[in-house]
DNA sequence: TGACACATACCAACCGGTCGGTATTATTGT
DNA sequence: ACAATAATACCGACCGGTTGGTATGTGTCA
């Protein structure tokens, strides 16, 4: 191979951009969901054009047909990219999913997507949730995705809440995935009045109930809250 | 069939009704408000063109633009009339609002909420939450119209918990204008839930974790459930 | 008669999507 | 070893239909 290079050192130019200083060099279909996910985050999706789109990522729209069938297509993939970015920023990076207590855990999981109510909505807010509110009855597929999206996290989030559930017990009649399930519906609630109200002040406050209501659940409150 | 233009044909009082303030019963405008409402509530806002409102209202184009100087125009208009027919659904003509005791009103509220989650998402899901969550960052009349029927449901509820909190008392640092906005933020992200579903179940387990949330805010768990 | 409540016709901009083409990379035949 | 071939990635002009909005006409009633 090392005669090969020499030979063709000129034309081997393009290939090695991962280790010059140029950038990253990410393809056009990465560039392209990230986009789509910020925009739609910013103004939803219908109000979102595939130009617009485009424009953010820095690629042409024949690179966008080229990766994606269709608009509905490229929402498909974005759904599916949000769940691995979620379960990323949410359940593997932060510091609070080591923590050894199982309901300990479970109440930094709260307090960090507390602690997330911050700036701009569409800086906090839910991809798959904004964007399923339009296209549940316009697009199955859309629909689907988004569901699958919020099914993911709701089953990540369900295994902290059942091992706190076997460690602590719960004297209520309350199973695991369902209260996972309430938890993302208190966040999604929140994200709509922090739009409504131009601040996430309030989505905080919203929080602040779920956080006492797990506690009050676990037969907790006042020791951690 | 179309008997209602000669039906209408007697009432005139278009001058006093203009002094009075209150803009007179226009049969276009109101149809427009409703099938707007509806279309909204089906496919989001972005996604419902001024002609396709026309056509469910039943008038045409020259119509709306009569009545509305714009499509945000009517978007306004019908977040503010959205206020008014939620205020007669849920807090004048179901019975249990004349129940006496503030807390069973209350409890007779959620209880409400819950029972209206059945059908198709678009029967039962809020017009304002789901126009905001569009809006929110593109028209900022759009939003302000929403979150003043948001608001104005938040502190209706409040009055009513506030009543309860004055009778029963509440072991808790809680204000009552916090906990209604909360009650808000479950059923908004119960909707959304439901949406992604394709079936309001889920929606119902968020808000049965309401329920027990506020009854042991005060401290009747198990007596009322 | 003139203000109001519509109806009809129309428009420029924009929409999602197509299409013919090019540059680059990978595979293959000899 | 290398030309021929094929596949991939990408480009941007273009298309027909739809969009929110306008300009103007018409019937009705005070």
């Amino acid at each position: 191979m090392d005669a090969s290079r020499t030979i063709n050192a000129k034309k081997s130019k393009a290939a090695p951009a991962a280790i010059a200083g140029k950038p990253p060099a990410r393809n056009a279909r990465a560039k392209l969901i990230e986009a789509a996910i910020a925009t739609v985050r910013y103004k939803g999706f219908s109000a979102t054009s595939v130009d617009e789109i485009c424009v953010a990522a820095g690629v042409t729209k024949g690179a966008f047909f080229h990766h994606f069938a269709s608009k509905e297509a490229l929402a498909v993939a974005a759904a599916g990219a949000w769940t691995d970015i979620a379960e990323q920023r949410i359940f593997t990076l932060p510091d609070w999913v080591r923590i050894a207590d199982p309901l300990d855990r479970l109440m930094g999981h709260i307090e960090f997507r507390l602690s997330m109510l911050d700036g701009p909505a569409e800086d906090f807010t839910c991809f798959v949730g904004t964007m399923v509110q339009e296209a549940y009855n316009s697009s199955d597929p859309i629909r689907a995705a988004c569901d699958a999206s919020i099914t993911a996290y709701a089953r990540r989030l369900a295994e902290d809440i059942q091992t706190a559930i076997d460690q602590y017990g719960i004297g209520h009649d309350v199973r695991a995935l369902d209260l996972a399930y309430h938890v993302q519906a208190v966040l999604q609630g929140a994200f709509i009045l922090a739009k409504a109200k131009g601040n996430p002040e309030i989505a905080r406050d919203s929080v602040a109930h779920l956080k006492r209501y797990v506690l009050m659940l676990f037969g907790k409150e006042g020791e951690r809250l």
